[in-house]
RNA sequence: UCCCCAGUAGCUCAGUUGGUUAGAGCGGUGGACUGUUAAUCCAUGUGUCGUUGGUUCGAAUCCAACCUGGGGAGCCA
């Protein structure tokens, strides 16, 4: 007698005739007054649960499994057959029940076999999990971050692990969480009345980190190709179904790369993390596909077997400008697209993933490489129907007097930059790197529409449960 | 943070131009039936009507503030 996963049952990689044990949840019970009942199992280990054929010459047959309900935990002991009824190829006879446990309450155990909202099951993240919808999304969102390991792995890239506190507070991407062990309610002060940070944890102010970015490229300029994959925190007051405040990204950083590089590098992996999904997690994908979003698969596959489209801001402004289409905010060059824009780019113009390249540097952030026209910046985001922007990357100023020209502008100090300065003082490379978001990811591949549920245990403002 | 919408049974919702005992489906429970498989059929409803305050003889219903959730926008990944 062996433990084996429903998986292994249900791929038949379970002889026949074989005596096992599967551990999991009941999913549901039925009762056959013929004196049988069909328990279905589930131990997450894949999208469809085991059925096991359970006698009632059982010895607690009366006195317990009926009384089986949805979530009850259970170890069955049974021989593995082919089923006598439709619906699975495979079952398992049992021999054994062994109750690990019940559901004490079962009119109010949270997830009754039916449909709920994804709101109500938000709210009891706990026990989402071991919902089909919450099941399936954490299969697929394993499958990518294993797809993107291996990615870069076979290209030859470091996963480097970027730090996720920093004393950095120019990193300047949005609001940061402070890290403090300062007392908040008899907060050290200085002479001038400012709060004494010098006798904080760190000595100095430290935040959580809003990206690894600058921290790889100093990875980069050494091991030449690298990435970090890890959370990622914002303290921005987002209300939306595409941000979290605590969130994963995958950077890699590139050296001897430039925009096009990189664009294509992005594309590759998207490619490639959709394809492993695809086969690797088909039933998975077939429940999205049947209760999600009819579309989600035909939508994969034509992206893995079409070229993204490349375009730059100036074309796609234009295409804006001429496209007939009215839009609520006017299209101008030099202004940032707003989300009409980019959604039309995405799902009407084009149909699949755009690449946008190219920007006015006003509107991109100042470690961005200054393209030769004076104007615009070697940035590139990627925009998916119905996400948005996933991806977005840029070569990185590798010249060190554009660098200090930029800063100046901004009128930002080069004290605050030194370290990163120095990658460009000794050795300089160019260099490239973008960043995704994960979760943004895993919400393009299952269909998803709301963040929060591809994430266990999402964090947003108002929100950190669980 | 801004705009719009919602909050009624374990869940999904109906209801209310202010007025006696607040409803349905699903779930659960009991029964019938069946190698069943979102099974089916019958029975079964004790609910601070989001919170606080206000208007009123009377508020789940009207008003205000707040809380929470959803959609959209901004910020971005």
């Amino acid at each position: 007698m062996s433990f084996v996963t429903v998986s292994d049952v249900l791929a038949g990689k379970v002889s026949v005739g074989t005596t096992v044990t599967v551990r999991g949840w009941v999913r549901t019970r039925r009762d056959s007054k013929a004196g049988i009942s069909f328990i279905n199992i589930h131990d997450g280990s894949c999208f469809d649960p085991v059925q096991a054929v359970v006698e009632n010459s059982l010895p607690n047959y009366s006195s317990e499994v009926l009384h089986l309900t949805t979530g009850c935990s259970l170890a069955v002991t049974g021989t593995v057959v082919e089923s006598a009824g439709k619906g699975q190829a495979f079952e398992i006879q049992a021999t054994t029940v062994e109750v690990l446990g019940f559901v004490e309450d079962p009119d109010t155990y949270p997830m009754a076999p039916k449909r709920h909202s994804m709101e109500y099951l938000r709210e009891h993240a706990h026990l989402r999990a071991r919902t089909n919808v919450t099941g399936a999304v954490m299969r697929v969102r394993n499958c990518l971050a294993q797809a993107i390991h291996r990615f870069f792995h076979e290209r030859g890239y470091f996963w480097v692990a970027t730090p996720i506190i920093t004393a950095s507070d120019a990193e300047g991407a949005g609001e940061l969480f402070r890290v403090s062990t300062l007392d908040l309610l008899n907060v050290p002060k200085t002479e001038q009345g400012e709060v004494d940070f010098k006798q904080d944890f760190f000595g100095k102010e430290a935040f959580l980190t809003v990206s690894g970015q600058l921290n790889a490229e100093t990875y980069a300029c050494a091991l030449s190709k690298v990435y970090t994959f890890g959370p990622t925190f914002r303290a921005e007051n987002s209300n939306t179904s595409r941000h979290l405040a605590e969130f994963w990204m995958v950077e890699p950083e590139v050296a001897f790369a430039d925009l096009n590089d990189i664009a294509h590098l992005a594309e590759d992996m998207l490619k490639y993390c959709i394809n492993a999904v695809l086969t690797e997690r088909a039933d998975d994908m077939a429940f999205f596909a049947q209760r999600i979003d009819p579309t989600v698969i035909e939508r994969l596959q034509h992206v893995v077997s079409n070229d993204f489209v490349h375009m730059d801001y100036t074309d796609a402004v234009e295409i804006l400008q001429n496209c007939g289409k009215k839009f609520e905010y006017p299209v101008s060059w030099g202004t940032d697209l707003q989300s009409e824009h980019e959604r039309y780019l995405a799902e009407e113009h084009v149909g699949a993933p755009v690449v946008l390249k190219n920007y006015p540097r006003d509107i991109k952030a100042f470690y961005m490489r200054q393209n030769d026209d004076g104007k615009t910046v070697a940035a590139m985001d990627i925009l998916a129907p119905g996400i948005g922007e996933i991806v977005g990357g840029s070569a990185r100023e590798e010249r060190l007097d554009k660098f200090d020209q930029r800063l100046a502008e901004l009128g930002m100090d080069p004290e605050d930059y030194g370290w990163y300065r120095d990658l460009r003082r000794y050795g300089t490379v160019p260099h490239a790197g973008f960043g995704l978001g994960f979760e943004r990811l895993v919400s393009y591949v299952t269909g998803m529409t709301n963040i929060r549920d591809v994430i266990p245990f999402p964090r947003a403002p108002k929100s950190a449960d669980f």
